[in-house]
DNA sequence: ATTTTGTGTGTAATCGATTCCACAATTAAT
DNA sequence: ATTAATTGTGGAATCGATTACACACAAAAT
């Protein structure tokens, strides 16, 4: 591999010259332009981007953390990040934590070394330690997905989302709503869906049961098993259940289906996340699209703003939300 | 950020010193690592990683370039690159081509001046110009799902899997089994799995009807639009259909449940991934699971093994696979 | 006719590390 | 007692770019 020295050898011409056309800065006469282009050219010459970076410091390449590049979700907000990015000749730095919380804040540490121009932290569960490090990195950042005060936040709607198929349930007439959500630590999914479910059903003054309550993890086993303890330890059967995620109610369909219940005429059921699946199970599932792919780009845009123009006022977007009706409830 | 220089300054030594009690290398006498060590500590003083490259040529970060991120296949993929990668220190720069050829080029390109130690390509056609770039790259190389003579792969058995398949349908007493492909110019998932249908059908002298075989993209409606084609055009409708993909497959039975075929009485139907969704359509899609994960792990390892222990012996592992019976057969 | 402005090019410092080499000061071997 | 090896430290070159500054020359403005 050439270096700029050589090229500029090559061209009888200074290392100076050969950078200002490489960048065209500056001014270089068109004959001498014309003769550097010419060995570059032929020798095929790239300049480093390294060498680069160390003087400029600007790397061009965008730190993105996430809990888990497996899922679905994961891969559209991927997708959309680098559609924006790549436009803009950016390059994602992948760092999968495995949902593995002292990981999240060893990487922001490693991408700080890698001196990327910015961070975009697909984020589940927000400690004090994570937003004290964040605040003094002094790098471009941008939160998905959880608000975090003093920094750039591209959320979902999560609490009117909610509310809003709570609502859906109660129109088609249900009035004992059983819920699957996750631990409340994570203030998103947690807490602020399963807020809009009470909020909505106190709004139409219908009562829950404890029973009809339960708790699971992000995986369908998970809520396979939260709707069997529905069914179990419930005195009223419910009519209906709102899981906090696709995969949750879909493993709760698979519990119905292997116990007759039909759904939705006995349970009716809807998810949240409008995964790929969801449309292809029996009955095909109710459900809320989050738009995942045009939060990326919202994220993307908003690191870009950010590094670019130094924008410093914190904004917080909240993305919006299509509740899809099939026919599981 | 503090510099090495600064850190020399602060603790009264050279930045030789320094540098040598951050690479522990070389002799450092006890008082003067522990006075370094302080001044390090109390400043949180990191190494740009950026200078360091620029001296050693050796970044920690492999590229990995992907048809496309939104699937579960190359999440899987990722996930399982990552784990062994992060392990070894090494981090991913991501590269989605969505499918476009010319941006894999281009790519390619643009790692190699970012300087990555090391490519993984998850490929998808192979032309010729492709594979040139990459010889002239001169850069740890492996390809993922497609053979490239001259450099390292990590391949899927798919002629092998196509004819287990296709052994399956004909245990099962079907004699009239269709084929759902994708295009031949894709030689592992086009070709290669056309071939094993078509040999273990032909080593079964059973004969394959040319309205039979189909031809789609990678997606769900593409699946179903060919089993269109099929069911309309066959003179004798077949018992089976074998799709190369799970999306394939799911879109056929898409059709067939809208067209009241019952699944597998009236048709039986196969694909290829073990995608989640397989799992959870009615019935249970009958696949064959790739194991994408350690096909990352396996491409992971033998990138670090090229960069580090500069192996050139080229080596192609071939990655066995597992044939999923469920329903749908 | 002198000053100013616009063009074109080169010298050398700089970014922040690593590393070769030189040089002392000890300690061990002959 | 001399030589050799071990241990400890620093000076300065180096990686491959960018960029502030200086300088020369031509054209335009005064």
């Amino acid at each position: 591999m050439a270096t700029i020295k050589e090229i500029a050898a090559m061209a009888s011409v200074s290392r100076t010259t050969v950078s200002r056309v490489l960048n065209n800065s500056g001014y270089v006469s068109e004959d001498v332009r014309k003769r550097i282009n010419k060995v570059i050219e032929e020798t095929g010459y790239i300049p480093s981007q390294q060498a680069k970076s160390l003087r400029t410091k600007k790397t061009k390449v965008i730190g993105v953390i996430l809990p888990t590049i497996k899922t679905e979700t994961s891969g559209r907000l991927v997708a959309g990040i680098d559609e924006v990015l790549s436009e803009a000749g950016y390059q994602i730095l992948l760092a999968n934590t495995n949902l593995d919380r002292q990981k999240e804040i060893e990487f922001l540490q490693l991408l700080k070394v890698r001196q990327v121009d910015g961070i975009i932290l697909a984020a589940t569960n927000v400690n004090d330690e994570l937003v004290e490090k964040i605040k003094q990195l002094d790098i471009p950042f941008v939160a998905i997905g959880q608000e975090i005060q003093g920094i750039f936040n591209v959320l979902y709607d999560d609490y009117h989302a909610a509310r809003d198929m709570t609502s859906l349930f109660v129109r088609k007439g249900h009035k004992r709503i059983s819920f699957i959500g996750v631990d409340e630590s994570d203030r998103a999914v947690g807490f602020l869906r399963k807020k809009g479910f009470l909020d909505e059903m106190n709004n139409n003054n219908l009562s829950v049961e404890d029973a009809w309550v339960e708790k699971g993890v992000f995986n369908i086993q998970s809520g396979y098993e939260a709707m069997a303890r529905i069914i179990q330890n419930s005195t009223r059967i419910p009519t209906a259940v709102f899981a906090v995620t696709d995969r949750l109610a879909i493993g709760a369909m698979r519990y119905l289906n292997e116990h007759s219940y039909t759904i939705p005429d006995e349970m009716a059921i809807a998810g949240i996340g409008a995964s790929e699946m969801s449309k292809y199970v029996t009955p095909p599932l109710t459900t809320i699209d989050y738009f995942n792919e045009s939060v990326g780009h919202e994220a993307a845009k908003l690191i870009l703003n950010r590094t670019t123009n130094h924008n410093k006022e914190f904004k917080k977007i909240t993305s919006n939300y299509r509740l899809i009706e099939r026919d599981s409830v």
